[in-house]
DNA sequence: CGACGAGTTGAACTCAATCAACTCTCGTGG
DNA sequence: CCACGAGAGTTGATTGAGTTCAACTCGTCG
């Protein structure tokens, strides 16, 4: 089975045009690795925006299965859905430092700035096709494959040819694209033995270029 | 951990408040069962309102496997993210009729009407928590566990008690929910034999309320 | 009526989950 | 400084749920 890879890319789409907003209204935060920065169900008063760290969205169902929708990185903000609770808990998987702001304010400002309403509805729309992505990918056959392209996506959005952090866990990537932890790790050894990736550590991976990388997804919604 | 349930319910949101605009913009059309309203990749133009029957929207991959994001009905819009092309082919699952806009009005009218912004942004809401219970959907473990979701997902949205049509084959519920036709299938003659649902033909069902649904997906809100 | 497509059912197989053992790294305290 | 323990990660063996391929039924439309 040929499939293209599944960009994964989000963000950073509008979290660079609200950054004078949270310069102008935010206060800074650090968040500690595994702390929670905000709790599925509880009231949403505030909006984030990632400066430093990666922060994981996971939901949990009743039975406490979880599931990380997506891995948001510097730039990327926490909050712009306006819904009146989290639906999901927003949890720093790294050290986090992050921007916050009272969420009346964005709409204030709104109100205000018709360019900011576009940003957002950009900004959304950017997010349903991560979604989406993430949807795709997890459609996709084999383990190994999965595996793969949630690399390629995730590395892509750092752009670097060299090896980049993996600040989650096995467990975390296996909730996000639907494996267990085990399967996760053997499909790294498989990519490693084929010479598809390099791993320094286990946190540490590079990317081999192959020659049938090509591309597959436009994404945007 | 305890967690609120995960809400299925998507659609009639926004669909509602955008009707003037339709009635005002809006030329009717009919589309015949399995015909292409978008194609994936195409230029958007044109934003949609579904006026009666069923729609899906699908992702294909290169290698021509398929995805169905979403089944839509009566009220959903079509074509509300920003981007330049259609991130999704949109297909008539049944005979649907749809009322047509050019774009660029709608964007004039958001321009005079912030409430309309408002609108729009709750709709790209609904629609990412739309995407996101198909993620929870999709790793929840057995397949007569997701066809059992899907089913209450679909009829929640009828609010009917007795017999709902199901317009798609099983294959589209397949691709949507991640699962082979035959296993698709194989879930229905289950929950029928477990006396959960029961069948008119292959394409009406009626769910039997059990004591135990209560809390599983029941949406609220 | 006949035929075609959608749906169902059956049987064999396969890939990932599960359970379990083991390694590696890192931080703590003797 | 080294021993120890804890947690994350890897690897192995087994099992099972879902895929696949194939036969068959059913309903619909010419």
């Amino acid at each position: 089975m040929r499939h293209g890879n599944t960009t994964l890319r989000l963000t950073e789409c509008c979290g660079g045009r609200l950054a004078p907003f949270f310069r102008q209204h935010g206060t800074q935060i650090k968040v500690a690795p595994g702390a929670v920065i905000a709790h599925q169900g509880e009231a949403a008063t505030k909006i984030y925006r990632v400066v430093r760290g990666c922060v994981r969205s996971t939901v949990y169902s009743q039975d406490g299965d979880r599931k990380v929708l997506q891995f948001l990185g510097a730039g990327d903000i926490l909050g712009l859905g306006n819904a009146a609770d989290w639906p999901a808990s927003q949890e720093a998987v790294d050290m986090v430092v992050l921007e916050s702001a009272p969420r009346h304010l964005l709409e204030a400002e709104l109100a205000a700035d018709p360019d900011l309403e576009r940003t957002i509805r950009d900004c959304l729309a950017q997010q349903i096709a991560s979604l989406a992505s993430l949807l795709v990918l997890t459609a996709q056959t084999t383990a190994v494959e999965r595996v793969k392209a949630f690399l390629q996506g995730f590395v892509a959005r750092r752009a670097s040819t060299s090896f980049v952090s993996l600040p989650m866990s096995r467990q975390d990537i296996a909730d996000h694209i639907g494996l267990s932890m085990e399967t996760v790790s053997r499909a790294f050894s498989a990519l490693k033995a084929q010479g598809q990736i390099e791993l320094r550590g286990a946190n540490f991976v590079r990317l081999i270029q192959s020659a049938d990388d090509e591309r597959g997804f436009a994404d945007a919604a």
